[in-house]
Parts: C-alpha cells; structure tokens; sequence
DNA sequence: AAAATTAACGGGAACGTTTTCGATAGCGTT
DNA sequence: AACGCTATCGAAAACGTTCCCGTTAATTTT
C-alpha cells in the first residue's frame, strides 16, 4: 500500500493539530461539531487509513484473539469458526485462524505466531499429537487468555467447551444394543486425544452395563477414511467371528468400515451396523445414510468465545470452567433394524 | 498479556543501551559477539517477546497477507489455502484468512479489515453475489496487491488464477456423449459468477460440436445438495420427458440431483448419469462414486501466493498475468456405460 | 468588574522498535 | 607523535497514534 496519509496529513491540510485530528476522528467530546465534521470529510478525501499499528502501539491492545484448529477439511471445525466469529465479531473482535495440520511443532510455531500478533486470547483445538501442555501452561503463566475446545489437554486447569463424550459413546453404543447387536466393537481415535479415551470409556460402559465384556474388543483406527478401512480389512483378513455392529470414533473412520464391509459383499445394516460421531456432511451423503452423534458445533464456537470474553473481561483469578454441551443421537439406515 | 518487557528492560539489566540490544537480537555485525550472548541469554531469561506494533510501525510492514475466501465447508478452499500457506509461509509471511460466508457486504467488511490490518496483499475468491469490483478497483488503485483465484471478476484487469472451466465443462459433456447419452441437460451455478457461465459455455458448445441443440437446455439450480435436488424434483413434477444425462455446476449440486432421482426410484447411471464438477471429498463416498473435475486446488493456491510475491517484489506496472491450469476428468460410477 | 467556568484547541511526551550518525578506544602506520 | 582503521557501542530521531497538560477566548457566576 502506497497510502502513507496520515492525521499529521489531515492535520495540515486543515491548519490544525495533530490531537484535534485524533480527537475528530475518535468523536471526542472536545471539538467542535463543525471541525469535527471538516476532519471526517478531509478524511475521506484523503482516503485516509488508520495505523493499526501505530494505534495498537499506543493503547496496548490489538483487537484480535487466535485460533488454532487442527485442520479444515471436516466442516466441523469452519462450523465452530463460524460461531466464534458470530460472538466476537459482535464484541468488536478479530479472529485471526491458523491451522496445525495436526502437527505438534506447528501447532506450537502457531502458538508463538499468534503471541508475537499480540493476541489477546487464544482459542484452541489441540492435535491428536499433543505434547504442547508446556507452553499452554507458560502462556497462561503469562496471563494469556487460552481456551480450548472439543480436543483439551487433559492434565491443564484451564476453561474448556466439550460435549459429553463419555454419555454420547454409551447413548451410541446403547442403542445398538437395543437394536438386538451383541457382538460390537469399537474403532479408536488416536492415542492421545482425550476425546477417544472418553469415547472409548463410553463404549465400555455401555457393554459392560448390559452383561458384556468390553475386553479385547477396541481396535485401533485412527481418523480418516482409510484408517476406518485399513482396520475393517484387517479384521476381515484375520478371518476370526465377525462382530455384528461397530461403533467408530467418527463419521470418517465409519465410512471407511462401511467401504471396507461393502467392498467385501457385507451389507450394511443387515450384516453389520455402523455408527459413526460427529456428524458431518458426508453423513447423509453416504447410503446407507450414517447414524452418528450430531455435536452443536456452533454453539460451541459461540461458548468458547464467550469463555474468552469472560476472561477478558475479568482477568484475575478466574476459576477456569468446562462447560459441557448437549449432543444428538441422529439415527439413520447405517443401524437400522427392529 | 501482562507480559511488558521491552528491549528497554533488556538494556537497562545490563547496563546497555537498546541500540545495542536491538542489533543484537537482529544479529547485526557491529556488535561483539560475546554482548550478543548475553542479550540473548537475558531476553530469554526475561521472557522477552518482540511487540510486533512497534516493529512494523517503524519498518512500514507487517509480513501479512490476507485471504478472502466465500465459505469454509467444501473442502475446495481449505485445500486452496493449504497451498497458499505452503508458499507464503516459505517466503516468511503470515496470512489472514477472513470468510464472507457468499455475501457481498461480509466481503466488502473483509476487504476493509484487511486493509486496516495492514496485509500487504490480498488472495480473494469472490462471492456468487459479486458487486465489490469498486472495491477492488480502488484497493489496486491505492497499490493493494490483489490476486484473484477460482471465483474472478470479469471486468477487473488483475491476477486471476483459474482452470480453464469452459474446457473441462466441454470434456465431460463429451464424456457424457461419447458413452451414448443424447438427451442432456445442465444444472446452472449461480448467475454472477464467471465460472457458472464458462461451464454453460463448455456445455453449449460440447452440445453443437456433436450437432445437438443447446437451446433450454439449462436449469437453474445453485451450488449446494439442496439445489441440485429441488432443480430435479421440479423437473420431474413437470413430468415432460426426461434427459439420460444431467451436468452439474459442482459436486454437491450433482449429489442433490442423485438424491433426487433416487428417491423418484431412477437409477444412476442407468436411466440418468451424473456428472458434477470440482472433486471434493464426498464424490468417493457417494454411491454410485461421481464422475467429476478434479481441480488441482493445493497448486491453485500455490499459484496464486506465487503471483502475490511477484508483485511484491515488483511493485511498479506489474502486468497482470492469468494463469490456467490443467484439471482432470474423473470418470466413475455415475456415468458409467459403454 | 473580577473571578470562575467552559468550550475548543495545541504542544509534546509516550508506546517499543529500528536506524542513522556519531563517539570512543585500541592499534597498527607512517 | 600524528594519523587512519576497525570494532563496538550510545544518543536521538523517527514511525503514526493517543492522551495528559496546558492555553486561550468566550461565557457565566459572584
């Protein structure tokens, strides 16, 4: 930008001060109506622009938090983005995205990027890595607002926006069970993500609660389409007794098993019933059309920005709070049956 | 963050000035190299961050560009972005990405925030309401690097980068030809974008080369599932004949009319094949698997920073180049025949 | 009529950097 | 002994704002 007008610019062409242009064009109570108004229409004939730097210099803030997001292919996470935005844009705040790609070192270059932007909160979904605890911990040492979202560290005191996992597996799990399954197993999510522990844990409940043993029956999987598939192959090469339903970390991994079941002549829902969690788009896409856990991604961009917001507001000693939303069950063909 | 060390706290414990505190954190030559190690060490001791205000306040830069993009939830732009950021960040710049959600207004608020913010480009893929063409004029005309990509105003002399939508709407209409379908039709995109009318040209031309008539071929329809499915249900409701093939503005619009013809009871490819445009992640998970134009979207926005950075570094009458790119045509289940 | 208040504005420091222009000291040259 | 180097550092201006203090003139109060 070749734009280099300044107030001092406007102040010139007026015959005034510097501080009588910053007043105008601030709306200072002040200056006069009339050299308000000659400073405003200046302005605009100049074209002129505001230094964000120069003012953010000044008055110490900046107006912008951070976001880090793992990744953007599902629409789960542009769906969260979407609620933040809603609230902070209406608070007055920018959001500044930036993505891991699901790489603990990147998600800490982010980290440092965002601090250097002076953000003055951050808010976050961690990578299925993990590993970075250390310097959420030294941010919010530092008196950086963090919250985190759907993927939080399990070990940090810190405000946290999740849904009931744990709950929503069982409800999952439960209702195969009272579609007559008994042989079911479980795809897992990554390793270190709390979220698949919790899942995990919730497909255990609902087994062992109804005189199963959920023993030797979680598989690992992972979060994509193949790694659905590669783990529903390799079940199927290992040639043991099929199971008659599986419970998958997610709408992903789910299509995935459904490929592999379709690839090798098994009908889905009839031979094996699949449900997925945290619908996406592709759910309703797939056929059978998949049943999974409906996760309210916006409200939950909107809960996490207030977090922040309350942070900011108060910044000392806030006892940092999980809030924990309501999910949905939506059941489809991917379990059908009486 | 109550984090204020400046390279004056720095100067101050070791009784230096901030001259030298700077150049040593910038690695200057005149400085010795053992007051280096020690500013160094005592910035880290100290937690010292650089304030990025103060810096690009004085060096007149920000090391941001920003991205415009219409929506988050196909997997086309995230992927673009993906390319931009492998660039960009190669080059040592951050980047600001910002979401108009398709509408006009949302988009021209963008445009303002990032020319407040102070990018020193912007990479911009336009609504379907278009109208900002002022807008981006004057940003241009103020020395605002603009590069356009995928979605570009017709009537801007700028950097567009794009495939050749016109041909590739030719080829798989031809596809659809050469495997025996004579009764086609085409579902539109939106009317103000240039790429809807590229592959409504494509159509019409695929048509007369093959000595059929292109007249009425063409519906309206748009560019989500709920389109391409009303588009067909109305067709149908009509009950005048019906076509063997129908070509998609894109993916999701294809996928609605499957949905569609499913539900009348048609099978796809059989009675009616599909094609769609712009491959994302749901034409594989689909069934049957879509035929589409796999759009090379990580080049794409590899391209379009790499247009970005030449005309950063070549400020002055910059000819603005459009770059084509090749796509593919992926043949598969909906429009298969022989 | 003197004093006090108000309305409207200007001067200048400050925000945290970078950078230009010296300054100083050591040291070899002549 | 006077000179010029080189190496290393400091003082201070500048970037574009905001904001705390004035200052002046007009207006009101006493």
């Amino acid at each position: 930008m070749s734009n280099n007008i300044t107030i001092k610019d406007i102040a010139k062409a007026l015959g005034i001060s510097t501080s009588t242009v910053s007043r105008a064009l601030s709306d200072a109570w002040d200056v006069k109506r009339e050299t308000r108004d000659r400073v405003l229409a200046m302005a605009k004939q100049l074209n002129y622009h505001p230094n964000l730097n120069a003012k953010n210099l000044q008055n110490k803030r900046t107006g912008t938090i951070g976001i880090i997001i793992p990744e953007f292919f599902s629409s789960f996470f542009p769906n969260v983005i979407m609620g933040i935005q809603e609230v902070l844009y209406e608070a007055d705040f920018h959001i500044f995205i930036t993505q891991s790609n699901e790489s603990r070192s990147q998600e800490l270059e982010n980290l440092n990027l965002l601090r250097a932007h002076m953000v003055e909160g951050i808010i976050i979904s961690t990578t299925n890595e993990g590993g970075n605890e250390d310097a959420y911990r030294q941010l919010m040492a530092d008196g950086m607002p963090l919250v985190f979202f759907n993927r939080c560290p399990t070990t940090l005191n810190a405000p946290k926006v999740m849904i009931d996992d744990c709950r929503m597996a069982e409800k999952a799990v439960e209702h195969l069970i009272e579609t007559g399954r008994r042989n079911i197993i479980h795809l897992l999510g990554p390793v270190n993500l709390e979220v698949s522990a919790m899942r995990a844990r919730g497909f255990a409940n609902a087994l062992s609660r109804n005189g199963l043993d959920p023993a030797g029956r979680s598989l690992p999987a992972g979060i994509f389409i193949k790694d659905g598939q590669e783990a529903v192959e390799k079940l199927l090469a290992e040639g043991g007794p099929l199971p008659d339903a599986i419970f998958c970390f997610n709408d992903p991994v789910a299509i995935g098993a459904m490929k592999a079941l379709k690839n090798a002549g098994f009908k889905v829902p009839d031979d094996i019933a699949i449900v997925g969690f945290s619908e996406g788009t592709m759910a309703t896409v797939v056929e059978p059309q998949l049943t999974t856990v409906l996760q309210p991604t916006k409200e939950m961009g909107r809960e996490a920005a207030r977090l922040l917001l309350d942070q900011l507001s108060n910044p000392r000693h806030h006892t940092p709070q999980t809030v924990c939303l309501d999910a949905r069950l939506n059941i489809r063909g991917s379990s059908a049956r009486g």
